[in-house]
DNA sequence: CAAATATATATGGATATATGTATATTTGAA
DNA sequence: TTCAAATATACATATATCCATATATATTTG
């Protein structure tokens, strides 16, 4: 029924999903979307030791989420698309309604 | 400079995006989005094997991504937000664009 | 209650991911 | 050429994930 494209769509497509799904990238990302930093900036405002950053930004960099620039001695990274942010948002208000949702519950007991 | 609290938050954030990161349970999802659906029925629509559909299920139960009702004998699934697809819609443009921008430098070779 | 069917879980092996530490690479300047 | 700063990668280890298979549990019906 699904074509080999539409599976190797599929695939790319949970990758990004994947691009997502750790917390230091979703810290990286939401920096970004604030301006464009290079690493050791990032380092510094995230607290994050420079080779876990630059492992991080190397996964969203295969997934087409950020680009670089390198400027002389450094380089500097830029979110790729805001939608990303957009559907992290999304999905963070899904979150607070489960959380309140199951907040209720609790509270009916 | 994160509190206990915001790391928490953000860890249950990036669960929801690892409960988007498989092409299975994507499809599940749009196949929800679709109209609730019981087990079997989303077996037969997925081609899926029971027992996979059943840890996916699982997986977004866990996540408040899915909600169930027993039926009688079955057991129907619903998507809990829409939003969810909404992110999902989001991301899959992202990577529309993405691999458009990419055939484009390749074509400038 | 027993049989048939629908779901769920437990196990195990292969694969992947995250992290810290150490090291390599690149660049600009002395 | 040589050094120092910025960035990237390698290695080792721990943990988590994926899937297939087998097994267990639950519900309906006769």
């Amino acid at each position: 029924m699904n074509s080999a494209l539409e599976t190797e769509v599929l695939q790319l497509h949970a990758e990004i999903c994947a691009g997502l799904a750790d917390p230091n990238r979703i810290m990286i990302l939401y920096e970004l979307s604030a301006g464009s930093k290079n690493v050791s900036e990032l380092c510094a405002n995230l607290d994050m030791p420079q080779p876990m950053a630059s492992r991080h930004l190397k996964i969203l960099r295969e997934r087409g989420m950020v680009t670089f620039i390198r400027k002389g001695i450094v380089v500097q990274y830029t979110l790729a698309d805001d939608r990303l942010i957009k559907a992290l948002d999304l999905l963070r208000a899904v979150l607070r309604d489960s959380l309140t949702k199951r907040a209720e519950l609790a509270d009916a007991i």
